[in-house]
DNA sequence: CGATTTTTTGAATCATATCAACGTACGTGG
DNA sequence: CCACGTACGTTGATATGATTCAAAAAATCG
């Protein structure tokens, strides 16, 4: 229980083992089936969830219903809806489980709480917000300024992990456009290869 | 001097007179001429700038030498190419200025030093570093599901005071289309309201 | 195996980029 | 203060390339 988290937190940030005690005693554990909804668009969103094991996906939907993938987390990663957890207004994103999941959840009031009461707790969130930050500018610029053939090869070299674990017409829907498309692009990278 | 900065600061963070202090010792002041370059894609960025007035931006090049803005900076912002600042990697963005301006500067070191021997200036970093990823998280979003129009119309709802001082074909780039058609999507708004 | 989900393919359509030209505003130096 | 040059914005014609809709093929799941 934990491990991951821990794994996570330790390679960051070392711990006391009072320390390790004080932060778990704020975490909680929550495993989520195979679609089942974490948050749902409108709800306030209480929690930040590391994956323990498992993967998850956050998404906005558009004016028709389309779906938008903005996120991804499996193993080591965290996810939320960054903006309604620390705001409390409602949210604006989905977040569901692609695969059978388990979950290291943190509350608002626990977050605050660490955030104040345990230096090492607001050094890895720091951390941690860092990598998100940069990962999201990469994907941003490369969103504005890359072809579809190179946003698509970025990702699979970037997360084959994840490739590996998700249909392809999520993976169309986090780079930006659709299924059809996206099978296209790859035949024409598989040709330009072969 | 220095005014804007522990303006932004204390709003955020409020400082003992000492911390402020110790802070300060750790600041520049640099003037920048618009149209200079505050860091050229390649060489290591070595410090964020705050603005203490001015307007500067982040551009990326594609493989046909077309600019992509990523950010926009004027007073109370910051700015840098934080992968390159963190990594010491070489930086793949470029900085100018777009107008005369003002900064305020901390170097790599400086920063270091703060982030461990200064809690405050942590949590002012932290806080810093949230809120620019949930304005990226935002645009990101806007940029895969949103249209043309509401993509200009966001921009320019939330960024007013950008809009009033920066070309027009520079908003094109930052929200992702030409400028021709930029003009073209304010032409469709304005004949749906008139 | 049957049912559902996913991926591929084709054809038509639509939206944006591109290229080229023009008009305008701006600032600089004479 | 005027004139020239440069940067900026608009417009039109055309080309490109991604989306859409429909359907079939392939893969996955129970």
């Amino acid at each position: 229980m934990y491990s991951a988290y821990f794994d996570n937190f330790t390679k960051k940030v070392p711990l006391t083992p009072e320390e390790r005690e004080l932060i778990q005693s704020h975490l909680s554990v929550k495993k989520i089936r195979k679609k089942q909804y974490l948050l749902q668009e409108g709800d306030v969103c209480k929690s930040i969830a590391f994956v323990e094991k498992g993967m998850l996906r956050e998404y906005s939907l558009d004016e028709q219903g389309g779906e938008h993938i903005i996120q991804f987390a499996s193993e080591g990663w965290f996810i939320s809806d960054m903006y309604s957890f620390i705001t409390a207004e409602p949210a604006t994103y989905n977040i569901d489980a692609i695969e059978d999941s388990e979950l290291v959840m943190i509350s608002r009031s626990s977050h605050d709480y660490l955030l104040t009461n345990c230096p090492k707790y607001e050094t890895f969130t720091l951390q941690l917000i860092t990598g998100a930050y940069l990962a999201m500018q990469k994907r941003l610029n490369s969103t504005i300024a890359a072809s579809l053939e190179s946003r698509y090869e970025s990702f699979m070299a970037l997360y084959p992990h994840i490739a590996q674990r998700v249909p392809q017409h999520m993976i169309a829907s986090y780079i930006g456009l659709t299924p059809e498309t996206l099978s296209r692009v790859r035949r024409r990278i598989a040709s330009n290869k072969g």
